[in-house]
DNA sequence: TCAGTGACTGACC
DNA sequence: GGGTCAGCCACTG
């Protein structure tokens, strides 16, 4: 438990991801100042894994591989929920994960 | 307090 | 172009 402060500051970004669209933990960490911080932000989204409302789907690594998906149950869930917002997913990644990509520094 | 760990990333070889 | 290494920060025991 401790403090939520970092936590919380990455639930709310990932929380604005908009549907359809992915973002990298990377991305939320620069966004919140450490860009040394991508791990952390993992760490958030491991910590948010009992929170419905955090879409960590939509969270993947800087090349869009679903990394955490084997967080998800064990199963393609990650890749299911992706793919049921348009998100195409062959192997684990993205496909043109640019063109998905959604970065935090620029859009809010 | 110290050491280990991780849903990462950038640099190197 | 792909596999490895070493920093990175926060959390846990």
């Amino acid at each position: 438990m401790s403090n939520n402060d970092f936590f919380e500051r990455v639930y709310i970004v990932v929380k604005k991801i908009p549907f359809g669209r992915v973002s990298t933990y990377g991305a939320i960490a620069k966004y919140l100042g450490s860009n040394k911080s991508a791990r952390v932000v993992g760490w958030a989204m491991n910590a948010s894994h009992l929170n419905k409302d955090i879409p960590a789907h939509r969270v993947v690594n800087r090349i869009g591989l679903l990394t955490g998906k084997k967080h998800f149950f064990g199963t393609n869930l990650m890749k299911q929920l992706l793919e049921s917002e348009g998100i195409l997913v062959e192997k684990d990644m993205i496909i043109d994960f640019d063109r998905y990509f959604w970065d935090p520094s620029k859009e809010l």
